[in-house]
DNA sequence: AAGATACTGTGTCTAAATTACACCATTAAA
DNA sequence: TTTAATGGTGTAATTTAGACACAGTATCTT
């Protein structure tokens, strides 16, 4: 009801968790932030929000202007309103977080001056970051983890034309469990929107394997929303 | 990374979506504004938050003001930081939501001067809100919605001591459908959490069916945060 | 006290989904 | 031609979900 007068003297920013997955390993985007404060500490990508934008428009700016990335499919995570967590002033910071494919190793485009660069870090053993960042990229990857069993998130992560042996693996990362090969096979075939292509994988000094690609047109058709995409494998 | 100095010219506040069960009805809690905007329109119980508190300890000082109920189990729902959803200025609003007991059918402790009354309102047929806050139930809704297939949060809203034919209700009335009796009995007793009590319901002009209560060391034993709390009831 | 009313409480069968489990096939390189 | 590395496949056992109907008990009415 918002029965108190507003103050304006706050200030808020965005966050964000933009994973990738590269040479078998889940990885987040970082920078090194080159001023005070948190000098020379890794943090997330992030900046303050203009006072004429949205703060879903501000999360897909900003993202743009660390990555070059556009029209990303991006979600808001969770908002962070500890009264300490900037020294400059109150600052709450909204989280938002993405899957991006890190295929043609896009370079990233230049960052502001307050980046000293900006890198890809593997999710394991990620060192502690500025701010509340490490509490914030745990919330995150708690969350693609539960959304692995019953959003297709992982087709975001993958190149548009993957193996199955990929497809497997990038499950076993997030979930950090071992999944039964023939049944992951059988049970993502059964859903009906891997659409198996006419190519197999180059490059490779073993037997080649079949390529599908994610088809989301199916996906939408089939299910509406509801889904379970549990991936087959030991219970434990 | 905050790169942009912050100018600390917004303000942000709470907005809660209080769930509550009564009458075999699922409830919120809104007030009637006595004051512009939207002055006589309904609208969520919020408020500023404070410049030296966080967001969640005024998310829990807003809702004991206005419901008297402390140490609810209060959670963050969504950030809504559209530009001009507050006519006098940004104001960014983080939205929490609450399930809560409704049995002595606590009286609303006198409201702050802003809101004319308080009063429980069923879900269904709810009338447009002030603000952007029927988005903000919608978000809500669904999010218990889905989330009652993975989490107990049913016996938040029951009493302490339930038939299983009250919880099958609530159920149904979050699900919007019709659960089979039986299946839903063998299900929830399966899990081990439900512990029958010597005691039976009184004052109804019928057999008195037994009562239960939610053992949640029990849950937490058994399940560590994994659970599909799925309801026995026909798929579609 | 007999009957009406309204809800409680229970079991089985079938179909579907999940899980465990092992070997031959193919390709490239040595 | 042999080796190394991964691709690709099926079946049986178990568990889980779903469909389905009726007798039992407490209270109230007449």
């Amino acid at each position: 009801m918002e029965q108190d007068l507003p103050k304006f003297d706050s200030a808020f920013s965005i966050d964000c968790v933009i994973f990738g997955f590269e040479a078998g390993e889940l990885k987040i985007l970082l920078i090194e932030r080159s001023a005070e404060p948190f000098k020379d500490w890794f943090a997330l990508p992030g900046n303050i929000v203009g006072h004429d934008e949205s703060i879903d428009d501000g999360a897909k700016r900003i993202l743009y202007e660390l990555t070059g990335l556009r029209n990303m499919p991006i979600q808001q995570l969770h908002t962070f309103g500890g009264v300490n967590r900037h020294p400059l002033g109150r600052v709450v910071t909204v989280a938002y977080f993405a899957l991006i494919r890190l295929t043609g190793q896009k370079e990233l485009t230049p960052i502001t001056e307050y980046a000293r660069k900006a890198f890809w870090h593997p999710v394991k053993e990620l060192p502690t970051l500025a701010f509340d960042h490490t509490e914030i990229f745990q919330t995150a990857f708690r969350r693609i983890r539960r959304r692995l069993n019953y959003q297709p998130i992982a087709f975001d992560l993958l190149p548009e034309k993957f193996t199955l042996t990929q497809l497997q693996s990038l499950y076993e990362v997030i979930l950090d469990k071992q999944l039964d090969k023939r049944n992951f096979r059988k049970k993502m075939l059964s859903y009906g929107f891997l659409k198996e292509l006419p190519e197999k994988q180059k490059g490779v000094s073993y037997r080649a394997a079949k390529l599908y690609k994610f088809d989301r047109r199916k996906y939408n058709k089939i299910f509406q929303n509801e889904l379970n995409l549990d991936a087959g494998g030991p219970k434990a």
